[in-house]
DNA sequence: CATGAATGAGGGTTCATTCAT
DNA sequence: GATGAATGAACCCTCATTCAT
């Protein structure tokens, strides 16, 4: 069996996928990826226990049977999935963050709300699978998998409101704990709900989340609408 | 067969249960409660798809084939459900409002997040049951069998942000149903992340998200730490 | 689930079925009997792994699911044939033995092997399908519930063996775990290829198999063609 | 596709393997040796049923569909691996019993139970394997492939009784056909439970083995401890 | 001569659902 | 009003087998 690097597929979504037999070198690679590529769709609006492998091997263009020459088994598959999604996240925002390296924190912070909304958004199920993965319906083993990313993926933001923190820039009385959830359970709620042609814009709706969720953290007043990650989001 | 209307399911979770039997007389009408607490309590934790219908049984005291003396089948039980919790959030949020009716518009907005955030929390596996229903493991007949009651939820937060909005309390470059779908997803996250013992308390959790998402939402810089809608919750 | 003691459908297999709605009570208690049989059926000519549950079902007159609702697995299925089939054996035999406690050694081991071969001849799939067990294809789990009746089957035979020699009876050279291995081995080719109509009768094979195993123990010469213990295996 | 006749495989095991290469010319038959000693070895503990192609693959040292190269299924690689093993077993027997083709029937017998229980025991996993397939789990397809060696060397065991009978060495009231079942079933339980290390030695089996079959077919009181045919066992 | 990749049939098992009692 | 017993659809997964390379 073979088994790219996660990493690799992670980011894989975001290339043209023209040059797959190039650079993979393999019917074997480009299956795999299909496979997830299809998986993370179906994940992406069915959920764990909704995902069917039928479903997944019909989208792929390959039988059912198929997935097991890959993966050993439907957990192995969806954790894939959903790491995937974890580290291409945090990865595109981390490499966002290092280009702004310098700026102040709430704008670090209105940069990852940028690069997090466009990402889950625009780009890629991955994103959505695993967002969707609160849900309770992720077997334990599926959860331990993906752990070690979740919280790789959750200290990036702590981290951001822990600098916004120690500047004085966060409003007393908020627990940092509780704005953390408070604004990833947010973004997430609005690439949730958003359906392209029916929402406002991306724009849109990245201005107002960024005014809201700033202007709700911090004193200071400021105006975000020039602050732009979407050139840095290409990074990947 | 007995089939109670669902808005005599919907509002009954908001009564002294002391008149039950008298007013839905027997047994069958205790049974079905049962059955609806059970289911909800079960949808709280494991979504639609994850809810098996053996396991309401158990929780409920009967044997799974027992449902469909009340419910013809898993979705119209799980419908119940759902819309029970949503009256129940509605009918709530709006006596909590009708007793705040001449505060002004962030002042209620305050209100209603106290609301929401106890009653999600705190009191109802029915409302928590219905949060996790935004993953798209819902059929469509159950989506489309709560969309009203959803619907009827969603215009009351329209309602006090259109007021917000022309008092002129709101921020520009707001757009209201951005606003208020990040607020509902905040507010649904942090109740989703809630953990008695392991979380910050509910008033910490309340006050952080009023001061965040009131200075969010407006320029106005208030204290939030005085609004209490505790006793107003009660009520229902 | 209704569950059946091991005793009870071990020594059901002897009786008339006319009377087990009496005796049993129920319609769960005859279908978990018809399973059993079938599964013995099934068992004693294609081993576990070539029985299928399917294959259960149809000769018992039910779906395969309906296996379900009365055994937790296929291996608890098969466990439980080879336990009432090693349990009727054991019990038919220390019965028959019983009887004849006053006989000396040789004579007792006339007797056991008149029981034993008539019992897997001619009466039961049950008795069938443990000796085919013998084959490796029974997994961990099985071969675990099974191990105590086997040994405790073994320990009666070893027991009779071990009344031989302490008689003095037993040829020297003749190591009593080999002779016991190649009692029971001998007997169970004996019923395996045994086949109605072609090949020799019952009583012919009883007594070729006395003569032989018991000339070849012990130095005494008899005659066991008297010898019989038919009357006794009635017993059970 | 290149298809050795069974003979040459059959046979080719008894031969010394120093030569084969340059008998049988390269890589293909070496592979398809080592086939069948993977599947002989498999089947001698899996049985036919329980024999996956992966697994024999495995052992052999490639993958499964390679098997496909030399035998056209599943049913040609184990009846290969049965024939050669009857055939094996019945001309190492031949080649014994012909240097010792002046001896009297019961030394004869004696001389060649020491070989069916070695070669079984000690030697070759061919001997284990077709031992096994007495279980029904053999499709009838293998069934028929095999019949021919397998009355082959019935024939050979039939013979000896034969002689033994008309030497008026046998006992009255044994039914020749039933001794003779009885003789093979006993060894082949004889090496079925032997295990190296948890068993008797080799010899004290055999020895037992013979005493109590020969006395117990015979009149004849003998020591049978003196005869050895390992010997002869060791020209094949 | 052998592998990589995939297929298709089928097996065990789960679960919503039914129906007689 | 509820249970006991069973069904049937569907799912995950295994494994013999195929075929291009």
């Amino acid at each position: 069996m073979v088994k790219a690097k996660l990493s690799t597929v992670a980011t894989s979504n975001t290339q043209t996928s023209s040059v797959k037999s190039f650079e993979t070198g393999g019917k074997a690679a480009a299956t795999r990826r299909r496979l997830l590529d299809a998986a993370a769709l179906v994940l992406a609006d069915k959920g764990f226990t909704g995902m069917r492998l039928s479903d997944v091997g019909e989208v792929a263009g390959v039988q059912a049977p198929a997935i097991y020459y890959h993966f050993s088994n439907k957990e192995e598959l969806a954790s894939e999935v959903f790491v995937a999604g974890l580290v291409h996240c945090r990865v595109t925002l981390e490499n966002t963050l290092k280009a702004h390296e310098d700026d102040d924190p709430l704008e670090r912070l209105a940069i990852a709300i940028d690069a997090h909304l466009r990402m889950s958004v625009r780009q890629s199920d991955y994103a959505r699978a695993w967002i969707h993965r609160i849900a309770g319906d992720v077997p334990a083993q599926v959860q331990e998998l993906c752990q070690p990313d979740e919280r790789a993926y959750a200290r990036v933001w702590a981290r951001l409101i822990g600098e916004a923190k120690e500047a004085g820039l966060l409003r007393d009385d908020i627990d940092p704990k509780v704005a953390q959830q408070l604004l990833i359970g947010a973004l997430n709620a609005l690439s949730f709900s958003w359906k392209a042609g029916r929402s406002p814009s991306v724009d849109a709706v990245v201005l107002s989340a960024q005014q809201i969720l700033l202007s709700g953290l911090s004193f200071e007043e400021r105006d975000w609408s020039t602050i732009d990650a979407s050139e840095a989001s290409v990074v990947s």
